[in-house]
DNA sequence: TATTATACTGTATATATATTCAGTATAATA
DNA sequence: TATTATACTGAATATATATACAGTATAATA
């Protein structure tokens, strides 16, 4: 990072009030109002200086295509590392991808919460796990692996479709995935004619009420 | 704030997601390809949409004018407001107070993480919540309050015995105490005779695995 | 001394973008 | 039944905006 010019900083910060404002970047336009200038080009010279001094980036042809750059680490003395992880519904059909759609919102939390690293939380649907305290619209926190031991509590895709279930793989081309409901039955995964995905492992739990 | 529809809130995310990645607001356009429209009018429908709802804003004329409404601790980039919660051990008799001896740890939790406020974590004892999704060993969240509800789940302390139950108040002078487990029965107090303390109130659980 | 970086004004323009208008279709509501 | 909200396609357009080009001027390098 070289060094920045007093004018360079004060449209730099003159960008951050302006994005702290609105919540969007401003225009050449804008920052010739606010710094006073009469020329876009003006403002046009200054962000290209401080592009190439690596404080912002400019997406080309984009309006409004300032991104400040290294501004996530003001973390105050003793705060924790957080990040923000997907919440994603549990569709009945379709793989719980991250794709945009399928996320319903993004919750902070602590990266190390549950003890062992996850990757997203998942919507529950139904209770075929009532019984290990797993209720409907439960938030699970789930580890992308494929590291799983008999015993553990997976989420599962089957044709298509998702489920959280008890694993156990009894031989080397079966799968039994158990449900913690009695008024559920076992499936039973014959791994030569079905298709079975791993989607990861449960972790931790949150519920909101 | 009305209610959001599923489709305008996969909008909602997809442009969170969008500035989350780019730093800036997306266009009508860039809001079509993330979201497969054809048309912009049927993002530009969706911000309005969203405008009227109240969850975001729109500046006029201005290019990538949007904002997202109520989410400040999210906007500010990265730090989000964390605090420490201390997890106090359910121990069968004692009030469950905050003092060093009884505090098991201290874990990181964001303070809007149930959406309501909240106080400490509880360990949770026993199995009499069991029908409600509350096992043994899970920490639920609860909030110092006497404003309690029929039907509120309650951590109340009855001559020295500190419990979780449904609450109900039947008359002024009883107060019932009901397991979400068939194995228990339900408490019954008489605030004529016997002594009655409400801890507080159950916000959320989380479980860790 | 020539070159480069800084710091501007002023004009021009291609295009990125918001925004309106005209439709189609479905479900919910009054 | 009429109306409103939702959820889109498709086309058209005024303008907001990035960006290039032509200059002027000063200070700091090499």
């Amino acid at each position: 990072m070289k060094d920045i010019t007093p004018q360079q900083n004060k449209v730099l910060n003159c960008i951050k009030v302006y994005i702290k404002g609105t919540g969007f970047p401003p225009t050449r336009s804008d920052i010739c109002k606010e710094m006073g200038f009469k020329s876009p080009n003006s403002a046009e010279t200054h962000l290209r200086a401080l592009e190439k001094k690596g404080f912002i980036s400019i997406a080309s042809g984009a309006s409004r295509g300032i991104t400040i750059i290294g501004e996530e680490s003001e973390q105050e003395s003793g705060s924790i590392e957080t990040d923000n992880y997907p919440i994603i519904g549990l569709v009945a059909a379709g793989s719980p991808t991250l794709a945009s759609e399928n996320i319903e919102k993004q919750v902070p939390c602590p990266s190390n919460f549950f003890g062992s690293s996850f990757d997203y939380f998942l919507r529950v649907k139904g209770l075929s796990m009532k019984d290990a305290g797993i209720m409907e619209d439960d938030l699970i926190a789930v580890q992308k692996t494929h590291d799983v031991k008999n015993g553990d509590i997976v989420v599962a895709r089957i044709d298509d479709e998702v489920t959280v279930k008890y694993f156990t793989k009894p031989s080397n081309d079966k799968i039994v995935l158990e449900p913690a409901n009695d008024d559920f039955s076992d499936i039973e995964v014959d791994l030569r004619s079905e298709e079975f995905f791993l989607e990861g492992k449960y972790i931790g739990l949150i519920r909101e009420n």
